[in-house]
DNA sequence: TGAATCAAGATTGTCGACGATTTTCGCGCG
DNA sequence: CGCGCGAAAATCGTCGACAATCTTGATTCA
């Protein structure tokens, strides 16, 4: 009766959209690739109602985290190297793409923030965090993504991100990997720093080639 | 209550999947970028439940054909002529590498059926016919994309080619389009006929580098 | 023994109804 | 006459139940 009690029920106070705590589990490995997702379990699991855990799958089908098997219910889609190496072709266009219009576009605060991003990466790798190097790329390429102001080409890229985070994460810890492209991302920010469009596509341009070799050698 | 009644009900012998209806119909033009999609009236239009509709709205959502406003929800969406630019700039990327592939991978057979497409073209561009050299621009497009067995671009360029369907159309019948166009398709076909990679995507840029120049001077 | 058949279980697809949210519209107040 | 306010309408989101479909496993017959 008292206000507190009213205040501190512990039911969902506030409810986070099942799309993205669905979708925030597969990415975090919770569900394995191919792994059956069944309405009702996931209805349990979540406290949720049948049909919000099948809006949320759909969304998911959506961006290409699950498939949809007709009469036969959901899984998380696996991405086979294949299928990766794909990904890492397109990425070539879309991430060029970016890297040209970001390079026309940077201004100069945008320019001192790269220029800290660049600093953070480099102590990353003089230190040999890997997990701190993996994260700091991630950011860099969404910086970029940012500075190109390319709605379409930043939407797409995002979904393929998503859909390759496995891959992504493996390859992060592939031996002689950092040092590898460490350089390679450098080359790129100097090229945007110095508003070169030709030279930052082709930094990104060669930094992604040399992905789609390391991966075929996965295959 | 004869077996006749009941097998010569006229409901829905084969029912297509909603989905598909619905698609067809925002790209027949039925419903107007913007329009708001009712799920009630869809319901009673197609004669299904407010639940299929739902998921239809959902799967088209994914595609990019649709908007979902929540709590508001969904209607047509509305590509804008800086999207549609846009749309193009991504597809110069996705095109030129498709391109690429299909000059590496061309049989023999699908040489001969190249050849043939290239012959149906040029005959349309003689008689004028342009409504004709629209569906066969958007033909050739697509036997490029599966010539490049990429199903990567492949599923990209088809989602961004139905949100551009409208933008696609008007260019067709952009004065004097058509002139220009035609050798820029020429020079694509026989560059992959000669399975040169490096000139199938200039030839592939060049020509989509144009349609932009034309959409920028609509906006 | 092995393949075909059928029944039982598991799971998705569809439906109508109810509650929640947004929008619309009339009404009173300044 | 315009502006807020509140009730009513419109519409979406959620739910539980049922029908349709697929899978599994047991049974039968050759």
């Amino acid at each position: 009766m008292t206000d507190a009690a009213v205040l501190s029920d512990d039911e969902t106070i506030e409810r986070p959209d099942l799309t993205q705590v669905i979708r925030e589990a597969i990415l975090d490995a919770q569900f394995a690739p191919h792994q059956r997702l069944i309405e009702a379990d996931l209805s349990e699991r979540y406290g949720a109602s049948r049909a919000s855990v099948r809006t949320a799958l759909l969304n998911l089908a959506g961006e290409g985290l699950v498939e949809r098997l007709p009469n036969r219910g959901a899984r998380v889609r696996a991405i086979t190297v294949d299928e990766a190496i794909e990904i890492v072709e397109v990425r070539i266009g879309l991430e060029t793409l970016c890297a040209r219009k970001a390079a026309q576009n940077l201004s100069p605060a945008d320019a001192d923030e790269l220029r800290a991003l660049r600093a953070d990466i480099e102590a990353a790798i003089g230190s040999g965090d890997l997990m701190a190097y993996s994260r700091l790329n991630q950011e860099l390429d969404r910086r970029i993504r940012d500075l190109s102001h390319h709605g379409t080409a930043t939407q797409l890229l995002e979904r393929l991100r998503a859909q390759s985070a496995r891959h992504q994460f493996r390859l992060a810890f592939h031996p002689g990997r950092a040092a590898t492209s460490a350089p390679e991302h450098i080359a790129i920010i100097d090229a945007i720093l110095a508003k070169d469009p030709d030279a930052a596509e082709a930094a990104t341009r060669a930094h992604l080639s040399g992905i789609v070799e390391v991966l075929h050698g996965m295959e």
